[in-house]
DNA sequence: TGGAAACTATTTTTGTAAAATCAGTTTCCA
DNA sequence: TGGAAACTGATTTTACAAAAATAGTTTCCA
């Protein structure tokens, strides 16, 4: 069963959550209440199980993109806002404070995650052109500060205090910040 | 002379954005070319001239802000704008990534200064309440979330290879980003 | 086939004692 | 008055060995 190898990876994102990177093979072997032995049938290292996770979670963004992508009868903002929404619903999932600590860790699976983080952005950055191009937004709209506030503000968002403080829902929250953002560089 | 002292204090800043929070006094001392001696007339020990840096660097903040808040003849907006890149424009002396090691070794310190933090925000909270009742600004806009925007993109930028990146002047980005951020609330 | 448990080699953590650093004081001197 | 330098007690860092934890393997058994 295939299916067993994805359940070890959204246990895996279970355990660490509440443990962070300190999480041990035997830790998802029993939350999962399956011995190492079968994880290590699908998985060849800890390492593996977190590389593979990369792409679980960015391949998931990624088929939400296309889907967004290839939906028809949305204008260029209603695209745009779709688009810079699924990427943070994705990671909902997935305690973005605890993982700082790859860094040091697990260099390899830091670089790719970063990699992907950014390349994520590029469909991002050609509805953004498209829309210039169109004179939806401002001409003068420097993109790059743009995905810089919209990074940031979302990294605080995860944060564990931030959201406690205002009392608002996250997707709420998330909600608001997109629409400053685009309304902020329309024209 | 009470000159001295603030030449400490700003001598203290200078040193501390090149070793952080473990610079020492005799780091102080032999910056200036005086001796520790010296330092100690001034201040009662390491912790009280860290506690006075952040009444001079927020006291300096205070007065710049008096000073918008009582000029003439200045839209909501544009004292708005003015009021939010007041406070930046204050932090490009002090090294900022270097700040976080203060919660643990001088906790006292670190409450102070995100009290003041906070406290700092009240005057432009205001006159965000007075540009929304003036119509200016969306009624549904949230104010805080608009401060969370602010203060994770402005960390962001001080971040060391942030600015790398973009290629742009400081200023030119905290322009742009209170841009986004104003244009982005506005009715 | 896969769980339970034992096993090993490696890594991580812990405890601690020696060495180094440093805040704050004191002495001397110009 | 204030610099240079020495001094002291406390704190911090370093080094390293003992102990604990853990990744990955193997054995046995249902």
């Amino acid at each position: 069963m295939d299916d067993l190898r994805n359940k070890i990876l959204s246990n895996t994102i279970k355990v660490f959550n509440k443990k962070g990177l300190k999480l041990t093979m035997d830790d998802i072997a029993e939350q999962m209440g399956i011995s190492k032995k079968t994880i290590y049938k699908y998985f060849d290292s800890k390492e593996d199980i977190f590389d593979q996770i990369v792409d679980y979670i960015f391949d998931g963004i990624k088929d939400r993109e296309k889907e967004i992508l290839s939906e028809e009868g949305l204008t260029v903002e209603e695209r745009t806002r779709k688009l810079l929404s699924a990427f943070p619903e994705s990671f909902t999932a997935i305690d973005f404070a605890k993982l700082g600590d790859l860094k040091d860790k697990y260099p390899k699976i830091y670089k790719k995650m970063t990699r992907r983080l950014e390349s994520g952005w590029e469909p991002t950055f050609a509805l953004l052109e498209q829309g210039r191009a169109e004179g939806i937004y401002r001409a003068d709209a420097d993109f790059t500060i743009f995905k810089i506030m919209m990074d940031a503000s979302i990294a605080k968002l995860f944060e564990e205090d931030t959201l406690k403080k205002t009392k608002i829902k996250y997707v709420d929250c998330l909600n608001q910040i997109v629409d400053i953002l685009l309304q902020g560089i329309k024209a």
